[in-house]
DNA sequence: TTTT
DNA sequence: TTTT
């Protein structure tokens, strides 16, 4: 099997307050409604906006550190996979696609706020000479906490 | 409005042969059903793989070019935006989610193969130094032939 | 070989107007210096901002016509593909990374405004029903001109 | 400030084994080269391959877990941001582009292997219900060793 | 050297 | 149902 690559990128603004819920196994899940838009000109060369709505999806631990943190209106970075699921409803088989979230990162009037609270609940220590940063991704690893570009440049090894 | 993100990249191969089709307005449409692959260890660490189907969808002149040259099986990576769409059938309302597509390009054995054929049909201008990729981007531009590298070093300008 | 990913996104403002040159064949080369600004919190909880400056790269006719409609300070989103490039200056072996371009897309207050009046120059053809977008994907295919969304609900052949 | 996007999505092999340092802090440091591999019909209608190298970087508890994982030759899916630093070599002034990884995950014969040893050494809980996959992200959540997909349908609590 |  |  060739490993594939199913990847989805969003920067938009949330449509309602997350909502939380937990599977019959007592996993969190996360699902926000999740706002992209677009602006263009159209053939009468008149600007037009456009809104699409998203599905997203957060699983486990970090469904419920983000469940605590974002609200409606947030404006955030989304990336994750598609997956679409099937059920059934009514006699009739139904199909639903959601974005299954990876990391999200605050954009907008939040990126400068302080570090997402709920996050700090799950034990995260900040390695020394690391910064934290405004993104919510929520694995344990302090580094994670860096800003894409690493320590100061007067202290690589190189 | 703030201007957002609505980004998809996909790696996988084609499920079927696209199906074209026309609007009422005599726009084309193809559709292409789409794999993507995934590995991973399960809980009991045993490995696993899983597929996830999309549907894709390519618009104008891209579609009857496209059709000309896509077969069941090829290898390809797909960039396009997420479209849902809502219709309504026996009387429910249903969702369908798509990805709108804006590239295609082909990976694995079709890769180094001639380019499509059908890509020439629309006039094609190959410019002076220009390399044809076996990227089916559309344009008519001469440029998007290239690599994404562009000439040879020693005609930089600079 | 397997076909590989060489993918870069960046959304940001141009720092200078674009420099167009030619290569000793003609060939038409724009070059952008781009700026994406990041916000994080430090390790002392005081809110950052850091600046990434880019070396953007348009060939061919994309880069004429795009000298002619970007400015200084243009909100832009940038899609293309890393190359290095190695040169001798003075006797030494210096390398210079670039991000080749292959789309150009408005973002912030530009992206309402009419489409840039060198797309038209190059004889794009707008198809019946087709969306003008403010992209400025330098493709002549008319398609290209649509939102990501296609035409409207209601011409959908399915 | 404009909150911008700086992201590079990269597929390929790498190119010798990874090199780990630790900067004068302490902090590790993790030092990959990477090639990306494209092919293409040039002018002459001759099919073509071309190779991109880069250079790839992982700060922290990452760098020295992927350091006891990572061969020469592994094929990885690489996400990051590009950081392009300078310094002063010989009285001259220098720049190095790199790319600041945030993930990685294996793509070809090691996608189906186990995972990476050096990941549980720092904690990793597999949550119950939980697929290990093979990426090597190093937060401990457990939530992120699952499949993009999810929990399996029939415990979706919607 | 950009942007809000 | 969001945002500017």
């Amino acid at each position: 099997m060739n490993e594939g690559l199913n990847k989805v990128i969003l920067m938009g603004n949330l449509g309602a307050d997350p909502e939380l819920r937990y599977t019959g196994n007592g996993t969190p899940v996360l699902q926000l409604r999740m706002a992209t838009n677009e602006s263009f000109v159209d053939k009468n060369k008149e600007p037009k906006e456009r809104t699409e709505w998203h599905n997203i999806v957060f699983w486990g631990q970090r469904a419920e550190a983000l469940a605590k943190v974002l609200t409606k209106g947030d404006g955030v970075l989304i990336e994750g996979g598609l997956r679409t699921s099937s059920y059934e409803k009514d006699g009739i088989r139904r199909y639903r696609t959601e974005v299954i979230a990876r990391d999200l990162r605050f954009t907008g009037r939040r990126a400068l706020a302080q570090p997402p609270p709920g996050l700090e609940d799950d034990g995260e220590a900040t390695q020394p000479g690391t910064g934290v940063p405004t993104t919510a991704r929520l694995g344990k690893n302090g580094a994670r906490g860096r800003p894409p570009e690493g320590p100061a440049l007067d202290e690589l090894p190189y």
